[in-house]
DNA sequence: CAAAATATGTAGTGATTGCTAAATAAACGC
DNA sequence: GCGTTTATTTAGCAATCACTACATATTTTG
């Protein structure tokens, strides 16, 4: 069959310039025009290449995803369980505040926005989280089969409780927070760590 | 002077269900006629009584911070600040998960949504939620005079900790979880308190 | 060289957005 | 009653929304 005219644009450049966007100014908030815009495409070649807007959104998130579960496996490598959940709590209070990149993480930024497309969007946004959860989930019952936990240690409740503190440093870190105040967070929340 | 014809409606009533659906779909996504839909008034009456959305939110959010400081001053009026702390969390893991309003915190809730409006809204959610965490670190302050917490702890760390964990649950309880998995990240939470 | 296939730029679709002009209705003081 | 004042209804404003028809441009296939 034959090839057609090849695209002009890098398609995962403009992925990465949509996804800015939308980490910016929400899905409601990121507009057509905005986006076309950050990714230098005319709004044909946007929908030729990505379908819809919500397509776009939810390949743009696959790739936000990507990127932060490799950090994430790299950071609960650390040898104990609590070297592991400190690494990703530091890293998150580093992140959450550095300005090469919108303050706080998409999927906690992204779950407000009702509407239409709110539901089905707010379903993808939980499954990734539940993504993440599951694999702090799994750390720690290591370090607990590494005896690193008491016995009537609850993984999952811990890594609902770290989930939440680091949700808690994302909206911190979207009002203006600083990332010194987040490691004081940080601080506290592992003093909540079992013993 | 004249007095003109009454108004039809009552407004702090029309404010309440403004308020739920600003609460429900958030600021950008709630439409006009959303409004005016749910609180039985026509746009220009909505307009002669609130001024514009933007304003119309405002009022929203004033009425939703005079319900929560009034109860927020109760729950802090507890005998001691661990005790005021508890009841502080667990009520906003029954509040934030309760069916009859909808679920998660407003402020929390309306934080994203970016935009041109967005910088003033988020300045003045940032005010309400500084309002909120200084009355927690004034209880604190006065159980570190009072002898409840060591002479090394610091209030307004704390009182940040327990604003981030509370953000937290809110967007947990945004995206599904339960009241009983709020509690038990209470359970840890409170395992932080410094002793 | 055509012919087929795909991408692009221009321009504009109907629908919805926040908001309002104009006419009418209901209260007041005189 | 009459004039003033304010609220309500109807209808529609310009701007923006997500999205697309159409003609043109650039590629490979035969």
């Amino acid at each position: 069959m034959a090839a057609g005219r090849p695209r002009s644009f890098c398609k995962n450049q403009a992925l990465d310039r949509a996804l800015e966007v939308f980490w910016r100014q929400g899905f409601e908030g990121a507009s057509i025009c905005d986006l076309t815009e950050a990714m230098g495409i005319n709004p044909p070649s946007l929908y030729a290449a990505f379908g819809n807007k919500e397509q776009l959104f939810r390949q743009a998130l696959d790739r936000y995803a990507e990127v932060y579960a490799e950090r994430r496996a790299a950071l609960l490598a650390a040898p104990t369980g609590r070297e592991a959940i400190e690494a990703l709590l530091r890293d998150a209070a580093r992140s959450l505040t550095d300005k090469s990149s919108p303050t706080g993480c998409l999927y906690v930024q992204a779950i407000a926005g009702g509407g239409e497309h709110g539901a089905c969007i707010r379903e993808m946004l939980k499954t990734k989280r539940e993504d993440s959860e599951r694999e702090l989930r799994q750390r720690l019952e290591r370090a607990k089969a590494e005896g690193e936990l008491p016995d009537d240690a609850d993984p999952a409740a811990l890594a609902r409780f770290i989930t939440t503190v680091a949700q808690g440093m994302s909206v911190q870190a979207s009002g203006g927070a600083t990332r010194k105040e987040l490691e004081r967070v940080v601080d506290f929340a592992l003093g909540a760590w079992p013993s």
